[in-house]
DNA sequence: TCAATTTTTGACCTCTAGTTCAACAATATT
DNA sequence: AATATTGTTGAACTAGAGGTCAAAAATTGA
């Protein structure tokens, strides 16, 4: 009963994150949320409460959208080694294609509040061990099936991959595409 | 002539570093930096002309100070393995000791201003380009020394590395000193 | 000691962030 | 149609950011 909702607030929250993706936590003003939603400074207030919860639906909508894609895009058919180095270079082609440089939300976060926000950075925690899981899901099959050698071991080779990942990310802050494509080559040679 | 400077500029410049490094660039305000550096803000108006002035000063200090650390550090005796070890773990202990994770300020400009900002854009680039030389500078010798073997490629290896360095101090927000440690092995493991 | 010069101080100003709220609008129930 | 309920809108409010400025203070040279 009452009054419908004028907007769909999944689709509120996923230009909300837009927002906060390209300007950061503190560089998104109401103003800029309520245009970027198309959605009035107060009815955002009235439905989600604060700056902050919409933006921890946010960092939530993020998470789950990231690691739809890594899984998915890790199990396409090929090789473990295949699927990883294809992974790492769609990340960087996307970060560098478009208007803006704007990296990773979740490092962004972590940087800009993983000090004072245990939250933001439990969220952020949360979506870092999720794919560190993909890659070891992703080696051990692959161990599995052959095509990655026995002395690898998935666990370890995971956590690196995921720290090349956000190395990868930030880099893309500065750098161009070869030189990214070429960081990506000397990464995977273990693999 | 006229009336000395109450304040050592080189003095502020250190201080207001460590507060842009701690708080992030929005984060730290004309009032804070006046409690930083023990300058009124009026003073530092005077001195510096605006916040983003400071702020270009500060990361200029930051460059200076870290280049030369990485330098002395990578040069003291042993091998170009165990250098890069040291000095790899050095930056994971220093970030994880402090009373606030706050990560490399270089890293965090490139995140927050790196979009908006050409010259601090720029300015970040120009102490990333330095450390991948100060690297690639310690391999060559390593190989012409006989400690690093003749198939790696310093240039690459470089590169590779300051991605991991970018990396680890990211992970630095969100891990604890063992799983920083088992990264730079795994990392480490071609050399 | 009087200029001339450079700093310091603190008040002041404008602008925006982040939020709240009262009045009005649109629905469902009875 | 009256009522209860939930949403929307726009004005308004407080706090603080970022910066400016006039007046006072500390120096050197004449």
């Amino acid at each position: 009963m009452g009054r419908p909702k004028n907007f769909e607030p999944d689709v509120a929250v996923a230009r909300a994150m837009e927002a906060f993706w390209t300007n950061g936590y503190a560089g998104t003003s109401p103003a800029d949320l309520a245009e970027a939603t198309g959605v009035g400074k107060g009815s955002l207030y009235h439905a989600f409460g604060s700056k902050r919860e919409l933006f921890g639906k946010a960092l939530d909508h993020y998470g789950r959208a990231g690691s739809e894609l890594t899984e998915a895009y890790l199990n396409e058919p090929g090789t473990a080694k295949e699927r990883i180095r294809a992974y790492l270079v769609l990340l960087v082609d996307t970060d560098l294609s478009g208007p803006v440089r704007r990296g990773c939300l979740a490092a962004n976060t972590a940087l800009e509040l993983g000090g004072k926000d245990p939250e933001a950075a439990e969220a952020v925690r949360r979506m870092t061990d999720r794919t560190i899981e993909l890659f070891a899901e992703r080696l051990h099959r692959g161990r599995r099936e052959g095509d990655v050698a026995p002395e690898v071991d998935p666990e370890a080779q995971a956590r690196f991959l995921m720290n090349t990942v956000v190395g990868l990310r930030v880099m893309a802050q500065s750098y161009d595409g070869p030189m990214l494509h070429r960081i990506i080559d000397t990464a995977l040679a273990a693999l």
